[in-house]
DNA sequence: TTTCTCACA
DNA sequence: TGTGAGGA
């Protein structure tokens, strides 16, 4: 996670703020964590607070309900991006081994070259 | 003052 | 989803 995803998710905000920024009631804003739509952190004295990710989540929760969606609707939208974004992941992941499998075999045939005395490495004077 | 949980003439 | 109680 970067820099900029790490501030994205701080979670600094009290839901007066959030409904300020969302223009939506405090009961409003509680009910979607009720259905698991939002999931802010509590600090020390038991008191909600949300990140600029949260706020993103929010507004767009508020959206798909004026176009219609119902909660579940909402639910399945998030389900749905969480799974293809255990996808990626694990896509992401799969390439930097490919990766890192690529350095290991190139190693290896600098060090074949050199147990065999071979001294016409192509990228022996670039690497 | 703000936010929390709980409950419902 | 609104609203008030009672507490922190």
């Amino acid at each position: 996670m970067g820099e900029k995803e790490l501030r994205r998710s701080l979670s600094v905000l009290p839901i007066g703020t959030v409904m300020k920024l969302t223009n939506l009631t405090a009961r409003q804003i509680r009910y979607y964590e009720e259905q698991g739509l939002v999931l802010p952190k509590r600090n020390e004295g038991n008191r909600r607070m949300y990140s600029l990710n949260d706020i993103d989540r929010i507004l767009e929760i508020k959206d798909y309900l004026s176009e219609g969606m119902n909660i579940a609707d909402i639910q399945s939208v998030f389900a749905k991006r969480e799974a293809k974004r255990k996808r990626e992941q694990a896509a992401l992941s799969k390439s930097i081994s490919d990766d890192e499998a690529r350095r290991l075999l190139h190693k290896e045939f600098l060090n074949l070259g050199g147990l065999a005395g071979n001294n016409n490495d192509p990228f022996n004077n670039r690497l």
